[in-house]
DNA sequence: AATAATATTTGAAACGTTTCAATAAATTGA
DNA sequence: TCAATTTATTGAAACGTTTCAAATATTATT
């Protein structure tokens, strides 16, 4: 059956299209008994204004920023989003999130598809394909769309701001903490090969101690866990600089499984302090990451460039990360 | 500055707005010459189509679906979240994801947003507002946009359909788990006053249980652990069954902090299942919910009813939640 | 070179609304 | 009752696209 428009309603109740109109958006210019004749007719015709045909030039845009995450099941994004939601809604805008789930294809896709929902401006976490230099990008370039990158290469894009954090420098004061309680035999538990994260975490590990281990261990607890398991079977080892919180816990759980004790036998530190960390049962020595923070600066930027008239300049900012010492890691 | 259109486009290069059309929808009636002239003028002039204007049959609109949660930052969600987008994906729609961050006036928000921003079909995962009837749903039954419901009352909105857990039963099974195990003395961490889930939850505790104490505490980390820690003062339990699992690690960081061992002197069981549990310290005992099937359950629902033509029937299904027996609880 | 076949482009109608100047109807004041 | 006001309604233009039959250009065949 084909939908009712306003047509039929006008027709049915014996009035114009206009009136059906001003019925419809409370104008007061419509008298009493018009408006409930025509209300009636609605309801008995079960009419539904089709909202795609109401938006108009002048009628009020929503104002929107995208959000594209790599993961976001992801305690550590989970943060990045809401510190980013925080901001927008102080400027009276709205976050959409997608997330890409670490495929790139599907971060080039939720680039388009966000464009296509005419968003004013968008935040991005993005993967890096090395080589694939994004044509997404690009397209958000061509189509005026104010971009902040959320970790990544500055150069990447040139007119992409970035916001990011000192990865080298907290991974070295998580190793130097080690260090200085007296460790000698480190093994780093790195994380995805390609992810710029965890090269950078890994270059602060290796400048504070040449020496230590490099195990690719991933992102999540399970990774942890099996790296431990797996790659550092019979190896020693007195203490474990993780990629992150995640991948720490994973690696505590086999320690244990294996009767190893944390801190007494293993020191572990982890990274991000997401929030379970200090609720553990051996809460977790790890670097903080402001992630709330980074999610309101990039949203800040964003909403600063749709508002700047003049190609307003890309800008990077780091933010520190700050070594959160608890009681997974002991002296030796 | 007036926003380019079609037409623009189609006079800067020298060719009619239907080519310019033809060229947008990737048609192959298309001259290679043509049509990239016809891009490259759009690249100039920046041109971006109208989204609401290509709403029409059978145009090549960009399938979405919404999804709004009341929590982005809650691991629970985030598998909701990820099933629901696996489900999406297999049948080329997009997701959208919103977060109301507990306030009732953002759902409404961003129920209106993902509207105007012309999504196919919503799933919410719904704030329970007695008396508010639900104006923005009655919204999208105008728009005519189908739309289910994660954890709500199925005669809330007569035309959703409905995606559960029998929560009742879970709690039900928890608490029966805890008094096999010789315990008497039970406390019940029940969740926010508000929450479906919670008063669900709390029915199945005490119909195994009827003198068990009931506090209310809250759904985080922090709300555990405050909660045993002042509203559980001098308290003697010797089993806490948890609102979720969030709760439950809270309140066993407070009971160590207290010199308590779990489960030696406290046993508890939490809800829900998420990632970390079986992680932890002392792995948790809990009620797993299939998170990620419930999102999957909502999309598959959703799409169905987009693509069916006659009015569907608004659908209930409830999913099982399972009791996953861990080390947090012990015989007494 | 002429015709037929095919490929490309055009132009106008349609989509379902809102808007607003013009008109019609009702009300008021005398 | 008549004009002057005020209030209510109309009808057509606009919004930015897609669609599709008709017109035109190109290529193939003879």
């Amino acid at each position: 059956m084909r939908r009712k428009t306003i047509k039929d309603v006008a027709q049915e109740a014996g009035v114009s299209i206009g009136t059906v109109s001003a019925v419809l958006n409370r104008r007061d210019s419509v008298r009493l008994v018009t408006r409930k004749r025509v209300l009636k007719i609605m309801d008995s015709l079960n009419y539904r204004p089709v909202e795609a045909a109401r938006r108009r030039l002048g009628s009020p845009r929503e104002k929107t920023l995208g959000l594209v995450v790599k993961e976001i099941h992801n305690p550590y994004f989970a943060d990045i989003i809401v510190g980013a939601q925080e901001e927008a809604r102080k400027h009276d805008f709205r976050l959409l999130v997608m997330s890409s789930e670490q495929v790139f294809s599907r971060e080039v896709d939720a680039v388009r598809v966000l464009v296509a929902k005419d968003i004013d401006g968008l935040i991005i976490n993005p993967l890096l394909e090395l080589g694939t230099l994004s044509s997404h990008f690009q397209d958000l370039e061509a189509n005026n769309i104010p971009f902040v990158m959320i970790e990544g290469l500055s150069g990447d894009v040139s007119t992409a701001s970035v916001v990011d954090i000192d990865n080298e420098r907290g991974a070295f004061d998580a190793t130097m903490h080690l260090l200085e309680a007296g460790h000698t035999e480190l093994v780093h538990l790195a994380g995805p090969k390609y992810s710029q994260h965890s090269s950078e975490r890994s270059a602060g590990v290796l400048r504070a101690a040449p020496g230590a281990r490099i195990v690719h261990a991933g992102a999540t607890l399970e990774d942890g866990f099996n790296a431990v398991r797996d790659q550092l079977k019979g190896c020693s080892f007195t203490a474990l600089v993780c990629y992150n919180d995640l991948v720490a816990i994973g690696a505590m759980r086999q320690l244990m499984d294996q009767g190893l004790l944390v801190p007494k036998d293993v020191s572990i530190v982890g990274f991000d302090d997401i929030d379970v960390a200090s609720y553990l049962g051996v809460p977790l020595t790890t670097v903080r990451i402001p992630k709330r923070e980074m999610g309101r600066q990039a949203a800040a930027i964003a909403i600063e460039q749709i508002h700047s008239t003049e190609d307003s300049k890309s800008r990077r900012i780091l933010l520190d990360a700050e070594l959160i010492v608890r009681s997974s890691t002991r002296k030796r």
